[in-house]
RNA sequence: GCCCACGUGGUGGAAUGGCAGACACACGGGACUUAAAAUCCCGUGGGAGGUAACUCCCGUGUGGGUUCGAGUCCCACCGUGGGCACCA
């Protein structure tokens, strides 16, 4: 009795599966993984002779949240792409790895004295099997994690050959500290909040404090990181973004004299054509001169002023609202083109830390010099008008126009009148064409326990490099979470791992998170090497010619891994480890999957969708196919648990287009599936299908793909019986996109190989070509009729044809036609005379 | 304020300047079933007319423009999302 009711249980469930992809998925994971099918070859080996293609996941930072669907839309997408392309003959390397450094690790460990260690461990065991899970085609021999010594030892390496070639230097600079994180944070983990910056990760409040780090030399790139975004198949968006965290900006330095002081003040401006124009000259109140340069009879106000300043929060120095504020502080300059002696300012917009701290004020034609002239009630001067002089005059127009009241420079327009003052300057010795930029050198060092010790040694206060033959620099184990207070690094305190016995003294800094995932990409080629990073042979089949052929990720990173990752391997360029100029040839960024109440999944919000009940309730392909159909890849779009149901349908229904129940409940191969030649139509649409799905892979245009494979299924169970041929091109088809599935059915079939490797098909030409097609009649731009007629119809028979047509002949009575449009195969449209 | 992307049915979305709404969700109807689920078939932008097969009008954020023809191209505006923000 409890046994036929246990029975029943079972049974039920069963026949809620509209397929029993809980029994095939696992089946097929197994299968890959026990016969290694998707190991990549190396060169040198079997299989290397085919062309690469090296398609690249943003490895994960393994939290203990596990996976969401966010990851798995962009890993679904490329392992889509990775399967295809093995179908299409290529030697493909998908590889998969940890990001596994960083402050999450670190804080969960101060809150529950669990070693870093161990959680990484444990949250990247859960991740792989998570990934393992969705059946991701991933060449797991070259699985690599950052915290590994045989990893870090490399990214240790980098450091050395940077810091070898003064790339690497500490300098003494206001940072952004975060009080909660207890570290130092680079310019581009900080973010704007309405309550004033905030750290990246977490949202806590951060502060400027000058202090003494490791600084990278990425400014020495600038110009080639920007240069360089010409040779990249990215989207728009991310190199605008590059671009302007670059900031270049063309113009000159030019020196001021002091009057009375031996002095000289250097200014940028991008105007140097408004130099005549210039009324007042502006210090940032750290400027190195202002205590000297200040008069004692404006020294108390200066210095009141200066006290203000350095008490003001970021905040308040740049809210855009406030009215400007400053002081004047009793020296006068002398303007290098007119002797013209002009009153020397302090103010707080003008930035210490952007060109050279001062300027040349221009109100006449700068917005912010306008203001603060206006306030202060100093001369405007008027230097450059329209160019149009129907334009009404303004007090400050900061456009184009031509030189005015500008002696050698009246009568030229805008870019030629900077020109000219570039060379009257340079000759005179005055001044010189310069390009600044708004990048920053990389602040690269935190005070943190979890990340890569700097392998140097600090002997009489000098920073002295870890020989190569000492990497890696080991991590020392550790009981103690807690960051010590005040900014200090918690490996000070590992005293006999700090103090070497010749009296060096280890730095205890370690590098930011973002160090390991700077060079990954390049590890996979070439995982286990213990001689090099990367082997030269590796290097120049994975990354010719141009990189990796397609890396997907989130938008997230473009200013900050992407960024670092390029100035990193133009730097190994430069020193002859990799090959090309830039490593990621093709980025696609996926979008954000919202909650189902269209907010941003967020805990706070409840709306996070866990993958592990979907993957019970539908299975993997379902899940893979479903994250494809939401919508184009690269969108912003909501979940739907409603939607799932689509895809799990669409699947069910191939998969009962070969399989049928027998009489006590259990799938078998559906009998009488049919060898003889489908219809021409079925035929016809198969071969559509198939052009439509190559296609719409290459543009990864997934959802497209789909919906059209959907087409021709819907028309294949409206067959009453299902065909050999046409079924098998529709599993291959399908296979990338639900790779569990189409294996089991692909088998069944009776075939012994795996469907991985099996080629893609054809489209047939002749099958994609119709001898008729319907013709669009339109009158006047609008359809009144459609006739099926011959493709290749000229305009005459055509025309011949459509106006014998009853409702075309109604429109076109006792109308005189102007012209006939006439669109080969596909449209005639009439246009009459307007009605008088 | 500046830069970038995007606005299409109840919903997700489709559409080389040429049939707007493919495909799917949801909803409605039918078949099968003792019944339900599952499955299969049909319908589904709005409005008007017709017993009916059907016919016509309107419709892709708003307003203009280019064109024989505009969701698609151009201009202006409105809205949403993202980025930058006193960078001289």
């Amino acid at each position: 009795m409890l046994w036929a009711a246990a029975c029943h249980v079972e049974a039920s469930m069963e026949s809620r599966r509209a397929y029993p992809f809980d029994r095939i998925e696992p089946k097929w994971q197994r299968f890959w993984e026990d016969h290694a099918i998707f190991r990549a070859s190396n060169p040198g080996e079997p299989g290397a002779e085919k062309p690469k293609y090296y398609v690249l996941d943003m490895f994960p930072y393994p939290s203990g949240r596990g996976l969401h669907v966010g990851h798995l839309e962009g890993y679904t997408a490329s392992d889509i792409v990775a399967r295809y392309k093995r179908m299409r003959g290529f030697n493909v390397l998908h590889p998969m790895g940890w990001d596994a450094f960083g402050l999450p690790a670190e804080q969960h460990a101060v809150a529950t004295g669990i070693h870093p260690r161990i959680t990484t461990e444990r949250n990247i065991a859960n991740f792989r099997e998570q990934i393992a899970a969705m059946g991701f085609s991933y060449d797991w021999s070259r699985e690599i994690n950052t915290t590994d010594p045989r990893y870090y030892r490399w990214t240790q390496w980098i450091f050395l050959q940077l810091f070898c070639r003064g790339l690497a230097y500490v300098a003494e600079a206001p940072v952004w500290y975060c009080p909660a994180l207890q570290t130092v944070l680079a310019n581009e983990e900080i973010l704007p909040s309405p309550a004033g910056p905030v750290s990246e990760r977490g949202h806590y409040p951060v502060e400027r404090r000058p202090l003494r780090q490791w600084m990278l030399r990425i400014t020495a790139y600038a110009e080639r990181l920007l240069a360089d975004l010409d040779l990249v198949d990215w989207p728009e968006s991310i190199k605008e973004m590059q671009r302007n965290w670059i900031g270049r900006s063309e113009g000159a330095t030019v020196r001021f004299g002091i009057e009375g002081e031996e002095h000289t003040v250097e200014i940028f401006t991008t105007r140097p054509d408004t130099l005549f124009g210039a009324t007042y000259l502006v210090l940032a109140p750290e400027h190195p001169l202002v205590g000297e340069l200040t008069r004692p009879e404006c020294r108390e106000t200066t210095e009141a002023y200066l006290r203000d300043a350095t008490r003001k929060s970021d905040l308040e120095r740049t809210d855009l609202a406030r009215e400007k504020t400053g002081v004047f502080i009793g020296a006068f300059a002398i303007n290098p083109v007119n002797r013209e002696r002009i009153p020397v300012w302090i103010a707080d917009y003008v930035l210490s830390s952007y060109g050279t701290g001062a300027i040349m004020a221009v109100p006449a034609h700068d917005e912010r010099d306008f203001e603060f002239a206006s306030r202060f009630g100093l001369p405007v001067r008027t230097v450059v008008r329209p160019k149009d002089p129907a334009d009404p005059p303004s007090e400050c127009f900061s456009g184009d126009g031509v030189a005015c009241a500008s002696q050698f420079l009246d009568g030229l327009p805008t870019p030629e009148a900077k020109r000219a003052m570039i060379a009257w300057l340079e000759e005179k010795g005055l001044g010189k064409r310069t390009i600044h930029y708004r990048l920053r050198d990389w602040l690269f060092s935190r005070q943190r326990y979890w990340g890569e010790p700097f392998p140097i040694v600090w002997r009489n206060g000098e920073a002295q490099p870890v020989p190569e033959s000492d990497l890696p620099v080991l991590l020392p184990e550790r009981k103690e979470f807690f960051p010590e207070k005040g900014g200090f690094a918690p490996l000070s305190q590992e005293r006999g791992w700090v103090e070497l016995p010749d009296g060096g003294l280890r730095e205890t800094n370690t590098m930011p998170q973002w160090a390991g995932s700077c060079w990954y990409y390049l590890r996979y080629l070439d995982p286990g090497d213990d001689r090099e990073l990367v082997s030269r042979e590796e290097e120049r089949y994975w990354m010719g010619p141009q990189g990796v052929d397609l890396y997907i990720g989130g938008a997230e990173h473009a200013v900050l891994h992407l960024l670092y990752a390029r100035f990193w391997h133009k730097f190994l360029f430069d020193i002859g480890v990799v090959s090309t100029p830039e490593p990621f040839h093709r980025l696609v960024n996926q979008g954000i999957i919202l909650g189902e109440d269209g907010r941003k999944m967020s805990k706070s919000f409840g709306n996070i969708v866990n993958p592990e009940g979907l993957l019970r309730q539908y299975g993997a392909d379902t899940v893979r196919l479903f994250e494809m159909f939401l919508g184009p890849l690269e969108q912003m779009k909501p979940w739907s648990s409603q939607g799932l149901e689509g895809p799990h349908r669409f699947l069910a229904r191939v998969w009962r287009l070969a399989m049928e129940e027998d009489a006590e409940g259990r799938w078998v191969p559906r009998s009488g599936i049919s060898t003889e030649g489908a219809p021409e139509e079925i035929r016809r649409l198969l071969h559509r299908t198939i052009r439509k799905v190559s296609e719409d892979l290459e543009q990864l245009s997934f959802h497209t793909a789909i919906a059209q494979m959907m087409i021709l299924v819907n028309a294949l169970t409206r067959e009453p019986i299902p065909f050999r041929d046409v079924l098998e091109s529709l599993i291959v088809l399908l296979s990338p996109f639900a790779p569990h599935l189409c294996e089991e059915l692909w088998s069944v079939l009776g075939h012994a190989e795996s469907l991985a490797y099996a080629p893609w098909p054809e489209a047939d030409p002749r099958l994609l070509t119709e001898a008729e097609t319907e013709w669009v009649i339109q009158v006047n731009g609008k359809v009144r009729s459609r006739m099926s007629a011959g493709v290749d119809l000229g305009q005459e028979e055509a025309e011949a044809l459509a106006r014998g047509r009853p409702e075309i002949e109604a429109w076109l009575e006792g109308k005189s036609i102007r012209k006939v449009i006439f669109v080969p195969g596909k449209l005639l449209n009439f246009v009459l005379d307007q009605k008088p």
